[in-house]
RNA sequence: GGGCUUGUAGCUCAGGUGGUUAGAGCGUUACACUGAUAAUGUAAAGGUCCGUGGUUCGAGUCCACGCAGGCCCA
């Protein structure tokens, strides 16, 4: 006997996948579906290096079923997809990490704790969870190579990064310069502008601002007023920026806390924010009774363009320092092109050791910053890199410039006032403020300290990417964006607006930078491989300009490298004496470099490229596809690009999709405080991968956020992969029966199979190509969508419904074996196309479909993605179905509304035929409406018949276009026709209206005609298609009713007391209801051929009787199986 | 403040090029079906298509300005 189709009643998802898991991993399917392509065509994907120092979350499950859906699609077509693994090692996370938990800060480093053990623990710290990152890989079903991934932090990884670095440099685009940027004094650290692109960086805060009284030099009571959020770089001023073009004026008013009488100067358009009307009123309207010691009177008495004060010198407001150099040049108006009337005054204070725009234009201008000489004779701002004041700032001497960067302790304490307003009190106590104010407004944050930045000036390496900037933006518009406005917009933007980037880090867990340079920082040399730095070594060594220590030093460094613990991290290169060739000894420059290098560098390094793997580099670059969050656009996404363009000429990813935010259901971001965390590794336990994996797609396309909800998993669970369960159920439980067996030799032709198999054989092949070109398109959202709706509403809805009886009655002929042929096409259809979402459950249907034994390599990842076969779509027949659906809901909708119930049968459906065509649909499938209405037969209405009722519409978009303007008024003409007008039309295919005294001609084509009720019938309609239905209930017909009803209850009955499907029954049935025992005689071979009952006979007693009720009618009966 | 994006039924989402009755699933209610039964079907209720203007004979759809949410950037 030939072996079963698995049946199994109910399905465990999650222990499914667990058993589907240990199949692949014991026949490394995985690793076959990749042997089984190798010369083929290769299909790259680049993998988004994570960071296992933290544990991975939902949105991760997101993230990595989306990459995996296309690798396993391609894989399917026929592509060899190699798909490695990476982890991102560096960086600011695993530094702060490791600091928490040794319980120290950056300045400890080299103090408390050698670098050296130091970046140990950062080591170890950052691939704490990767053994979490692993198992979610494997369970939630991303296939990934995992055994030789790449490693940033590894030697060859860094050495790849220093071959790159040193072509950059070799070609003039890495340079040294001296620019404000980012800095968090907690963290010790320069942030880059990915860094602060970190989501929640930006926050909204309240901080004290002034506006303050700058004195013009040379007057009694003259004052520029510029507004500062930042009061504490007041005392770093060193120029006032205003714009040429913009009209200011001069303002006769008093200060509100001195009461002084004062003159400022400030932008026209900003009078009306700072002159506010709570505090001042025009002289003109000031009403010495009403507004005395309540309000301040101001008048303006000049007004001039910004131009006029250009030069103008003013004193200095905080005088505690003075400019180190060209001090003459300090303190006066400048002119910016950055300068608004938007908020402030129009008048920006401008100090350049702490604002971009301000360094900038003082530069520009020529006037210095407010700078002093460290302890080693540097020169160096007013703030530390602590964020502290400096020494001899007086009473500021040594303070946190912001509150945040004191002990929690010390805020707390009553009388702790933070230095902007400090500085803002002693302004107003010199008459120097003239309106101080709390504001609210965003500011950055350190993303991980989440204290706030200072923008500071720092010395650091720059690419210069602008100077691509132009190529870069031609080709990302060859990129395939999804979606496409993140490309253009969000991407394009931004790179339209390039600015260099800045590639420096002063930390110590990272990517030291290959370059080495004399104390005055004239010579430089880059180093470009670990070669190249040995060789330099020696050649230094050979010079005798090193002393014995460096000498020394050298040398263990050479002997590290020769080891099997090479590392070319700090401290050790940092050990590393060099000496160039003007025979300057060199020493490296401490900085890191970004680590969004490392990984944008991937697409080289992940292969050790160009010290190895040449041909794999060139086979697998660009990337095909590479797919991160939405997030990544100017972190990897524009690394990827910036390398690529730099290094190759080239993108580095033709496809990318960039997926949102997963949410909680309520649409808010999942976050621990709120306590709406999804635990991944508990949802893919509980509801498994499939489901979960299925969900995420289905419900919203990768790009919007997704709000997550697990009662959308359930859903799908039932409603997609339960359906699916349900069909293959009955479909082996029959198959088994009848032992049909899956014979691809043995398929019947297309024309031996009937309508029904036909239709359902066309609409799985216009599925096909839908589902194909959705992928195909990175849309899976289209494809999952797609596939659940042919399986719900085309196959198990309908046809399977349809065809039940097909499966189980009679004999095993070549009817039934079309039937189980077509539904196990489908099913395998399904599960082929399904397979990259589900790649478990598709598994499991695929293997029982084809009876796999459970050590043999069958399997649905191997096996090729399906063609549509075009002959095999017939639209026509798919049309008629249509119809066939359609006439029976309007059937159904009738009876319900009767109350008539569907197992009664009637004797006729009455359509109104328009025409031949229409007749000639329905008579195709009258078999099918018949069968699913229970009404005997179909008849027709002439089109002519009077006591059919027309419905007349105007075709708008015809009359639209020839008579749009008197459209409404042709509209009340046509839908005022009689059903003599109607017809009328009908005949002559024209008519005629009288439209405002205009005479106008339509034709048949200008109106749609279609029937709307039948005089005399119970209709129902919808869209044109009319069916009536002939309620009347003939005793013949309630019998047969009653004995349909009859059979449902011994149905039942056999089901109750567990007979098998195949068992024979012998009943008796009292004999005191005459009318049931009429219906029962009347349908004696109808009910014995359903209920398989060998014998049928009446009692007036039984011995073991079971009531029924049978539409009003109480009848006993007795059961019995035949022995 | 700027860029991008979203707003359609209680919830999650569909709605080529503008055409007069705006759909699906879930949920709710009612009914039915019954050899797929821990399954299934039918129907009903449920909408100011975020708002306001505009273009048009006609706007969920096109335009402008707003409002609200999201992401990113200043």
């Amino acid at each position: 006997m030939a072996m079963s189709f698995r049946e199994y009643k109910t399905v465990n998802y999650a222990q499914v996948a667990s058993q589907i898991l240990q199949f692949w991993d014991s026949n490394n399917i995985f690793e076959e579906s990749m042997r089984q392509r190798e010369g083929m065509p290769t299909f790259t994907f680049y993998e988004g290096p994570p960071s296992a120092n933290g544990t991975p979350g939902i949105h991760h499950v997101m993230g990595r079923t989306v990459k995996d859906i296309f690798c396993r699609f391609k894989t399917q077509k026929g592509f060899l997809v190699k798909r490695k693994g990476g982890w991102d090692t560096h960086g600011l996370p695993v530094e702060l990490q490791v600091e928490k938990e040794l319980g120290i800060t950056k300045e400890d480093i080299g103090k408390k704790i050698t670098i050296e053990e130091y970046n140990k623990k950062c080591r170890e710290a950052v691939m704490r969870y990767k053994a979490q990152w692993d198992e979610l890989t494997r369970i939630m079903g991303f296939w990934v190579d995992l055994k030789d991934p790449y490693i940033t932090f590894e030697k060859n990884y860094i050495e790849s990064l220093w071959a790159i670095l040193k072509k950059l440099y070799d070609r003039d685009l890495l340079y040294k310069g001296f620019t404000i940027q980012p800095y968090s004094p907690a963290a010790g650290t320069g942030l880059s502008s990915h860094e602060l692109n970190q989501p929640g960086c930006y926050r909204m805060v309240k901080d004290t601002t002034v506006v303050a009284q700058f004195k013009v030099k040379g007057t009694l009571n003259d004052y520029f007023l510029a507004w500062t959020t930042t009061p504490w770089t007041l005392p770093s001023n060193t120029a006032l920026v205003v714009g040429k073009q913009i009209d200011y004026a001069k303002v006769e008013t008093h200060n509100i806390y001195t009461g002084q009488p004062i003159n400022v100067i400030l932008a026209k358009n900003t009078i009306p924010s700072i002159f506010s009307a709570d505090k001042f009123i025009a002289k003109a309207e000031f009403d010495e009774k009403l507004h005395n010691g309540v309000k301040v009177p101001f008048t303006v008495t000049e007004t001039f363009k910004g131009e006029a004060l250009l030069g103008l010198e003013y004193e200095q407001i905080l005088p505690y320092k003075t400019p180190l150099y060209a001090a003459e040049k300090a303190f006066r108006v400048i002119a910016g092109d950055f300068v608004t009337t938007e908020d402030g005054t129009g008048i920006v204070h401008c100090a350049p050791t702490f604002g971009a725009d301000d360094f900038r234009v003082a530069k520009q201008n020529g006037v210095p910053p407010l700078t002093v000489l460290d302890e080693n004779g540097k020169e160096a701002p007013l703030v530390d890199k602590t964020g502290r004041f400096v020494q001899g700032m007086g009473e500021f001497s040594g303070q946190f410039v912001k509150a945040e960067y004191e002990s929690p302790e010390a805020q707390k304490n009553a009388d702790y006032k933070a230095t902007d307003l400090l500085i803002a009190l002693k302004l107003k106590a010199e008459n120097k403020a003239f309106k101080i104010e709390k504001y609210e407004h965003n500011y950055p944050h350190c993303w991980r300290t989440d204290k706030p930045i200072l923008y500071y000036p720092l010395s650091s390496w720059f690419i210069k990417t602008t100077s691509l900037r132009e190529r870069m933006v031609e080709l990302n518009r060859t990129i395939n964006w999804k979606p496409a406005s993140t490309g253009e917009g969000r991407f394009g933007n931004w790179l339209e607006n390039l600015v260099d980037w800045n590639l420096s880090r002063s930390r110590f867990w990272g990517t030291p930078l290959p370059i080495w340079r004399d104390t005055d920082d004239k010579e430089r040399l880059c180093v470009g491989s670990v070669e190249d730095l040995k060789n330099k070594i020696s050649e230094a060594n050979a010079s005798a300009l090193l002393n014995s220590e460096e000498l020394a030093a050298n040398n263990q460094f050479l002997a590290m490298l020769n080891t099997a613990d090479a590392d070319l991290h700090r401290p050790y290169v940092d050990y590393v004496t060099l000496v160039s060739a003007n025979r300057q000894v060199l020493k490296r420059e401490p900085d890191l470099i970004d680590v969004w290098f490392d990984s944008g560098a991937m697409p080289y390094a992940q292969w050790h490229y160009p010290f190895e793997n040449q041909e794999i580099f060139k086979q697998n670059f660009p990337a095909d596809f590479i797919a991160e969050g939405v997030d990544q656009t100017r972190g990897w996404f524009f690394t990827l690009h910036a390398l690529a363009v730099m290094l190759e000429d080239s993108v580095a990813f033709k496809n990318v999709i960039s997926n949102g935010l997963v949410l909680d259901k309520k649409g808010e971001k999942m976050s621990k405080r709120l306590g709406n965390v999804i635990n991944p590794f508990e949802a893919l336990a509980k509801y498994g991968a499939d489901p979960v994996r299925w969900y995420m797609v289905e419900n919203a396309p990768p790009w919007d956020n997704l709000k997550f909800d697990l009662e959308g998993v359930v859903e799908v669970q039932r409603k997609f992969f339960g359906t699916l369960q349900n069909t293959y159920a009955f479909f082996a439980l029959y198959a088994n029966l009848d032992d049909f067996e899956i014979d691809a030799k043995n398929t019947l032709p297309l024309a031996q199979r009937d309508e029904s198999d036909r239709w359902v054989l066309s609409r799985m092949n216009s599925l096909i190509k839908t589902v194909n070109a959705a992928y195909e398109n990175y849309d899976p959202t289209r494809a999952t969508r797609a596939i659940n709706d042919f399986l719900n509403n085309d196959l198990s809805n309908w046809y399977v419904r349809q065809n039940r009886k097909r499966f189980w009655k009679g004999e095993f002929n070549d009817d039934k074996r079309a039937a189980y042929q077509t539904l196990a096409e489908c099913l395998e259809v399904i599960v082929r196309l399904a397979a990259p979402v589900a790649p478990f459950y598709s598994e499991v249907i695929y293997r029982d479909l084809h009876k796999a034994s459970e050590d043999s390599k069958i399997s649905v990842h191997l096996a090729p993605f399906p063609t549509a076969n075009e002959e095999s779509i017939d639209l026509v027949l798919e049309k008629r179905m249509d119809l066939a659906q359609r006439i029976s809901s309007l059937s159904h909708s009738l009876r319900k509304r009767q109350k008539i119930r569907v197992r009664q049968p009637l004797n006729k459906m009455l359509i109104p035929a328009i025409d031949e065509e229409l007749r000639e649909d329905v008579r195709y499938v009258q078999h099918i409406i018949c069968a699913e209405t229970n009404v005997k037969q179909i008849d027709f209405i002439a089109d002519d018949t009077d006591i059919l009722k027309k419905k007349i519409k105007p075709n708008f978009k015809k009359l639209g276009q020839s008579h749009g303007r008197i459209l409404k008024e042709i509209t009340a003409a046509i839908n005022a026709f009689t059903q003599q007008d109607i017809r009328a039309l009908e005949k002559s295919k024209k008519a005629v209206l009288d439209v405002a005294g205009q005479r106008i001609d339509i034709t048949d084509t200008d109106v749609e005609i279609t029937s709307a009720d039948i005089e005399g019938w119970l209709v129902a309609q919808e869209e044109g298609l009319v069916v009536a239905l002939d309620i009347h209930i003939s005793p013949e017909l309630a019998a047969e009713g009653l004995a349909r009803d009859f059979v449902n209850r011994i149905q039942k009955l056999r089901k109750d007391l567990g007979y098998e499907v195949q068992d024979k029954i012998q009943l008796v049935v009292d004999n005191a209801s005459h009318g049931v025992v009429q219906a029962i005689e009347a349908h004696r071979a109808y009910i014995c051929a359903e209920t398989q009952a060998l014998l049928l006979e009446f009692k007036a007693q039984l011995a073991s009787p079971t009531p029924l009720e049978l539409e009003g009618y109480e009848v006993a009966v007795q059961i019995e199986k035949w022995v």
